[in-house]
DNA sequence: CAGATCGTGTACTATGTAGTACATACTCTA
DNA sequence: TAGAGTATGTACTACATAGTACACGATCTG
């Protein structure tokens, strides 16, 4: 484990800092609703990633895309879980077919269903 | 939680047994490496279902798709997982379009990912 | 009817997850 | 130069996960 999610948090937080003094880590820590070591160990990689809804409230923050800083944290949303969970066989089927897909391919997809003809 | 995971692997198996009497807890246990007891908890409910690994081992036994059993269990399998935190925004987005598209939709486009022109 | 096999009850455990609480030392800044 | 704010080190904890170990009484079988 190389510990990329820390690193992340930390450069995105320091490069906010610049312009904003609100993004220290207790600050941050305090907004996200954790205590500032535990914030700080997470991004030295001292400590995982912390929970599901305290990484969708740091990337509020951050302004980054939850579903990539979970991503980094090793985890998927667990709304997109349920989604697969209702419908096994089918999504597992797909998903496995696009595994090896270029990105355009995967995303023809998803244009053609959202303004597709269905 | 309803515990439909046991039930159902309690069914099946049973159902196998009529057939086999190698399908008992014990054997059964045994085979997919965990002890006799915890299996008897996990088809009554009294236990959460096993880990991953033991849930794909059971469904092989038991002639079931695993991503069906892992479903059962609240679990999605981790290679789908893996697939996913790949590409987090690109997969998100797909599969959030397709949440509340009827079966032969989603289908329609597994169909069309295997034979398509791509 | 003895021995094998069966399902299950009870007790316990190791590891991981997700943090808190508090103290300490550093660094601006008014 | 005092005090406000800052990052981090140390120690601890509650709960979940994923089981094992062993004993017991019931049942089946040769």
């Amino acid at each position: 484990m190389s510990e990329t999610f820390g690193r992340f948090v930390r450069d995105r937080r320091e490069r906010l800092r610049e312009s904003d003094a609100t993004f220290s880590v207790r600050q941050v820590a305090h907004r996200i609703g954790v205590e500032p070591s535990f914030l700080s160990k997470v991004e030295r990689g001292e400590a995982p990633p912390p929970s599901e809804a305290k990484i969708v409230a740091l990337a509020r923050e951050l302004g980054e895309d939850p579903d990539v800083l979970l991503a980094l944290a090793g985890k998927v949303s667990s709304d997109l879980q349920t989604v697969i969970r209702r419908r096994p066989e089918l999504f597992a089927a797909l998903i496995r077919e696009l595994k090896n897909m270029p990105d355009r391919a995967v995303l023809r997809l998803v244009r053609e269903v959202r303004d597709g003809d269905w």
